[in-house]
Formats: structure tokens, C-alpha cells, sequence
DNA sequence: CCGCCGCTGTTCAATATTGAACGTGGTGCG
DNA sequence: CGCACCACGTTCAATATTGAACAGCGGCGG
């Protein structure tokens, strides 16, 4: 679908590979935005601080996938922040890079678009979740996705993540995000001790009518 | 920022032109998706309704922006619907067309990029005030943004919308809608017997911290 | 004129959610 | 070891939100 090796050997220079270990911040809220940024291996979490000092996780990304791009619609910073989750490969492209590289490569600039078009309809998905959906629906679908992104039909062991993200990810308080996990636990949906696994017949939360 | 009118004067054949009254559907959830539409001149408003019958209206889009493109992104069927909320003409560009004209012409490439760009900076805006925001602030802000669809800085007239739809978009219910309608007519905010008119002051219900 | 219909105004109990508190167990470190 | 620091488990009153009901009020067609 999408391979950023190949995009990346074209950029050329005005690009900058880097390691960051776990819990790394990338660029912080506010920071001018002049660069664009594709992670190479690892996952990065965008996260966003309101005026009440509540934290908002606004998307978890994997390889292949961008961020930093509201830069090319001419946000002069960065509206969020973005840390890694595990230890990652981010590849850094300047904005005058980015453009350029957009304009003189039409594969690439496909490629570029496609990703767009995939992200809209992520955040799409998750602005209707929240449209529509209950706190305890939308705490299982970030599970069901955290899950799914190692792709696979039965049962899922997650990364670990704790209880206050998912309740950014999720929009609501960490007491919530306990009552429903212990609940989903108490129902057979999940299991954790130190790791977490999903069973797909938390699929059934949601589905629920 | 975005020139439609280019834009569709080099898509050539493979589109088609429609005047719309108000109210009109241009397309259905569940419908096949083949074709990407473009505002030349109105508003259309993008609803999905849940499996519980709840509608839901992600967004209320206006002359020059697109619809539909999800299609590009290998959506086979629209998970949205479609209609006018005014008297509409909407250009509607076979899906293998739009991709030719988005291979071949750099410059339209770029143009739509540049929409699909802002468009998700403000999904991205809507999913935050979802993240953060109670019913109250998120209806204050929908408001000021149906407001300054046609800019200005004081005062607005809009164009007569129902509190249902209202409670659509901001994601609750009527009942909460007409509860805050009033609040705000009380303190000064708003106005209407008819028409209603949008004072600046409502942006203080927002940044209130 | 009358009845129907869609929209608004209003109320209210049931339910969901928040925000804050306190205890507990593990883990890393001086 | 003892301490500090997390993250989790649990509780609870205060608050926000829902969902449903009923009434009033124009407009519109028969």
C-alpha cells in the first residue's frame, strides 16, 4: 500500500533520519512547523494539552505513516505534540523539501495523498465514535484498534499502555477508563496481569445495538 | 486559496454539472462510491446515522470543497450522505477521471491536496473539541463557524437552521440544544425570533478556560 | 376554517460522567 | 532496607446528559 523506503531514497538530502528511544518527544505543542515527519519503524502518539491542562491523544501512528504535515496547509506551529510510544526510526523532511519533492514527483505526491486520504478517514471514524458512542464503546474500539494493528483474528496481546492515555485516547477520566476495563475484564473480554490481550469478542461491545 | 473554477475547467469530459435545490440529496450512505464531488456554489451538509438511528452531521461543507473523495481512498460504498441545505450546483468528477486529471495535471494535484490538507486540520479541530469540550462550548463554537462561513467581525445572520440539526452536528440532544439556545439569548449572546444573529461575544463562552 | 405536521419551549426522573479522595502494591534508588 | 513514586483499584457526592413526555405555535393543504 504505501512504502517509505522508496519515498525517502527519492527525497534526496533536507532529510534527517534519527533513533528515539521509548517516550522520546519529537516536537512539542507550539513549536514552529517547518518540517515533516514519516516514521520509519516504531509507533508515535500526537497528543494535545488543553487551556485545563487535560491531554487529548489525537492519533497513534505506525510505520509508513506522517505527521507534522499541517505544516503544508500553512500552520505556521505545531498544534500538538508528538512523543514516541516505543523505541522508533523517524525520518525528519523540510517543509521546502516536502514541497518540492511533492511537486516534481508525482509518485510520490501519490503516495503522499493516499496516506491523506487514509488519515482523513481514520479521524473521520473517530469523530463519529465520539459523535455516537458511549465512553465504554469508544474505550473498545481504541482497544480493538491498538489490536489491530498487528493485524490478526483471534486474541491480541497489546504493548502495554496505561490507564491515563487511554483515557486521553478515549476522551473521558481515568476512573472511567478502570470501571470499564475491570468490567470488560469481569465479562471475559480482556484479560491483563502485567500484559494485555484483547479477545475479539470485545468486537461484541460495540456491535451492540 | 482554491480556485474551483480552474480546477473543473481543465477536468474536461468525465463530469457533469448539477443545479440543486434545497434539501436535495446528491447521494446516500450505502450507496456505491464512484465519483468525487466538488461545491461550485451553496452548502451541503455530510450526516451518517448509527445503527441506533441517531443522525450525526459531520460536515457542513461550502463553495470550492470537495465530497466523496473517500472513494479515492478505496472506499467502495459512501459512509456518509450527502444533501444541499441551499440552493446548490454541484460538480460531480468520475472516481478514474478524477484520478487521471490528479496523475496528469500537477497543479490540480496540488490544489486538492491543499483541500484535502485543511480539510484535516479541521476534522482534526472537531475531534479536539469532541476530546475537550462540554455540549455547551461545542455548540458556541459551531455556531461562531456556521457564523463566519461568510466572514466578518461583529454580528451574523445565519441562514435558519433547526436545533435538531444543530444537535446532529454538535453531538448531543434537542433537548440540550434548546436548553443552551436560550442560555445564550438570556445572557446576550445570540438572537432570534426568525432569523438568528450570532454576536462576537459568544466567543468568550469558548475561551473561558 | 380545521386538522395535521414540523419545530420550539419546558419539564423531569433516570442515567452517565466527572473530579477528587484514599488505599494498595510494585519498582527503582539512595 | 526505607522511601518516593507510579499506576491501579475503589468509593462517592456533585454535576451533566439523556430520553421521553407534553404544550404551544405557525404554516399549509383540503
Amino acid at each position: 500500500m504505501f512504502d517509505p523506503q522508496a519515498f525517502l531514497d527519492t527525497v534526496g538530502a533536507g532529510r534527517l533520519i534519527t533513533k528515539h528511544r521509548k517516550g522520546a518527544r519529537i516536537f512539542r505543542q507550539g513549536d514552529p512547523a517547518d518540517g515533516v515527519f514519516c516514521i520509519q519503524k516504531g509507533r508515535v502518539q500526537i497528543t494535545i494539552v488543553s487551556k485545563q491542562g487535560k491531554e487529548g491523544v489525537i492519533a497513534l501512528l505506525g510505520a509508513g505513516e506522517f505527521f507534522g504535515e499541517g505544516c503544508l496547509a500553512g500552520q505556521p506551529q505545531h498544534i500538538a505534540s508528538a512523543s514516541t510510544v516505543v523505541e522508533s526510526a523517524i525520518v525528519r523532511i523540510e517543509k521546502e523539501t516536502m514541497v518540492r519533492v511533492l511537486r516534481e514527483e508525482p509518485a510520490l505526491s501519490q503516495m503522499f495523498m493516499s496516506f491523506l486520504l487514509s488519515r482523513n478517514v481514520q479521524v473521520e471514524a473517530d469523530l463519529i465514535d465520539h459523535l455516537f458512542n458511549s465512553s465504554e464503546k469508544r474505550l473498545a474500539r481504541v482497544l480493538l484498534l491498538l489490536a489491530n494493528i498487528g493485524r490478526e483474528g483471534q486474541m491480541q496481546t497489546i504493548p502495554k499502555i496505561s490507564q491515563e492515555i487511554l483515557a486521553a485516547k478515549v476522551g473521558t477520566t481515568r476512573s472511567r477508563i478502570n470501571f470499564f476495563m475491570n468490567k470488560f475484564r469481569k465479562l471475559g473480554l480482556i484479560e491483563y496481569n502485567g500484559t494485555l490481550k484483547i479477545h475479539s469478542s470485545l468486537l461484541n461491545v460495540i456491535v451492540h445495538d
